[in-house]
DNA sequence: ATTATGTAGTTAATCGATTAACTAATCGTT
DNA sequence: AACGATTAGTTAATCGATTAACTACATAAT
């Protein structure tokens, strides 16, 4: 591939014309200028970003960090992260982790050694030390997990989880019901664990004591709904609402309690966390929580590009925490169809 | 961030001494090994792959292209692919096309400056020779599109989208269904074409005449599937099997039916194309053509590996075609549960 | 003892850009 | 005319690695 040199030698012209014609940072004459974009148009030159970001110390780049892209949700995100990147002319390193942590930490070198601008890292797995030393010092901004950061490179950008799980358990309290289990996700996942706390707070609240609440653990798989659920069926009494802790798991739950001839929600109402885009085509469609993903991905990256640049500029700002606000939206797996148009 | 002149400072040794400790290209005595990784470790340094790429001409990067990654299609594909490349040591930059030419161009070109070592193109809307073009010599595997290259760095793979659609419609025949409607993929994407074509073929071939097909076209959307079936459950006689070109608007059309209260497959059997995961999960369970994704994806960074090293090695081979084979799927949409049972 | 061979490590050119510092030419002012 | 100011373009150092070519020294062969 042509080189800046064989412009400016084609074009008659030092390479730092070149350099000029092609960003703009000097005054060139419009002859120089011709006979340079001829030269570039004939040798179909490319400039080197590898060249460039040597010299620049930046690379326009940014490590993209997430559980898992085949989970819609995730992959939501993912849009928007990009959709923000490409109008600053950001280029977007996507790796899954599987939540491995390891796996996590070596990505995270990785994007080191590459030079990536900063980190965008979606439901970490990762101690918090292990992810600062990590991260050298370079911007981060983590999405779906609420941390006490004292480094002010790194933000935070979570749901409230509490309040959504626990809007939720309020629907299922007017609506009469008062035996329920819960599909959680890992213990050791923050959010799952918040997710949980509020719903159970509202429970208590509403003045069901917690052993009318049975919980189950799975790891956000649809296959764990499916499994849970088959084990919340064989309860005696069987209770009559199931909060799973995401719309994977509810509909793995939704599958086992159709497969069982159950009908949602007149014998058990289903609800789940997250409302990924097709839990509006499930049947029935699917009660869930609503968190934000694509713009909770053009905020991550918005706020990525903010911090890049105070870095730059030498600001040293306190980090940030913003808490995304999660809202109930009620369909037919908790609520009957008929009794609702009786209303 | 520390560089390598400093650790060879630390290390009171030369900078190729370090860079030989790190690659393991010449025999360095354990003494000094160990005075440099001891440098290593306490400034915490790592190598810059910015520098190390421009020297070598090699970054160990690839450029996924896609249409969409909340496609469960494509997101599947992706995490094929991103096996292999992990494996070798190579990053992914992923981007979405929303299956937009000019998008594709344009993001061909930034790779192409980025110096990815190869790139995957899935599902490609740009015209043949503005691709080649882009590409500048650069190895390229082409993923679900049947082209005729010249161009022996620019493999092909596709599905055997034909055949597995002819399949399908047997089956249907099989099943003593004589009128039918199609919901079709873009009329410029080859590949809905292709299944259309082998859905046709197998038709006339079983004795139908084109006029007892009939063909709606979207653009492989949950709602254009949700569209056009109203359209078709409009016609009268109603045709009773629909096939749709992808699985999306096979669950838009699912949708649709039920509705209007029609009883799948008993009142209308419908089927979709390329067996996505939760397609074995939708009500009733999705009848289906089957194609590798994960297989695919990763097949497809394997062949792109292979590029790569006989470019380096400057071997030219012949440019490849790879065709992977279809499966059909029988599930309930297309099947009566309770005859099925009764046989 | 002298020369050839081998080994361990260093020096310096290189990849392809950016840009500070410099040169040469033009212009305006007194 | 002489001086400084402005402008247009060039030269050369630099980013942080890799590696061919080289040096210095030890060992082996004659």
């Amino acid at each position: 591939m042509a080189n800046m040199k064989e412009v400016a030698k084609l074009a008659n012209v030092s390479i730092a014309t070149v350099s000029n014609v092609l960003n703009g940072n000097k005054y060139v004459s419009p002859k120089l200028k011709k006979r340079v974009t001829k030269a570039i148009e004939e040798l179909n030159y490319r400039p080197s970003k590898l060249a460039r970001s040597l010299k620049l110390k930046r690379t326009f780049q940014l490590g993209l960090l997430i559980p898992d892209i085949t989970n819609p949700y995730f992959a939501e995100v993912a849009r928007g992260v990009e959709s923000i990147a490409l109008q600053n002319g950001y280029q977007m390193f996507l790796c899954n982790t599987d939540g491995e942590a390891t796996r996590e930490l070596s990505i995270i070198h990785s994007f080191i050694e590459q030079h990536v601008d900063g980190i965008i890292n979606v439901a970490p797995r990762l101690d918090e030390n292990k992810m600062v030393k990590a991260a050298d010092n370079r911007p981060m901004v983590i999405l779906d997990r609420h941390l006490s950061f004292t480094n002010p490179l790194i933000d935070v950008i979570y749901t409230n989880n509490f309040k959504g799980s626990a809007e939720l358990a309020e629907h299922f309290l007017k609506n009469g019901h008062n035996l329920f289990a819960c599909i959680a996700g890992p213990k050791n996942v923050p959010t799952a664990v918040r997710r949980m706390e509020g719903f159970k707070k509202a429970l208590i609240e509403g003045g069901i004591p917690a052993s009318r609440n049975h919980i189950f653990y799975g790891s956000f798989k649809f296959n764990d709904g499916y499994e849970m659920m088959l084990k919340i069926m064989n309860l005696s009494p069987r209770p009559t609402a199931v909060f799973a802790g995401n719309d994977m798991m509810a509909w793995g739950a939704l599958e086992a309690a159709k497969e069982a001839n159950l009908k949602i929600p007149e014998d058990i109402a289903i609800a789940g966390f997250d409302n990924v885009y097709f839990s509006q085509f499930v049947v029935p469609a699917l009660t869930t929580v609503h968190q934000p993903k694509f713009e909770a991905g053009q905020l991550a990256m918005n706020i990525l590009l903010e911090k890049i640049e105070n870095k730059l500029a030498n600001k040293q700002l306190k980090a940030k925490k913003l808490e995304l606000d999660a809202t109930l939206i009620i369909r037919d797996s908790s609520v009957n169809k008929k009794l609702k148009k009786e209303e």
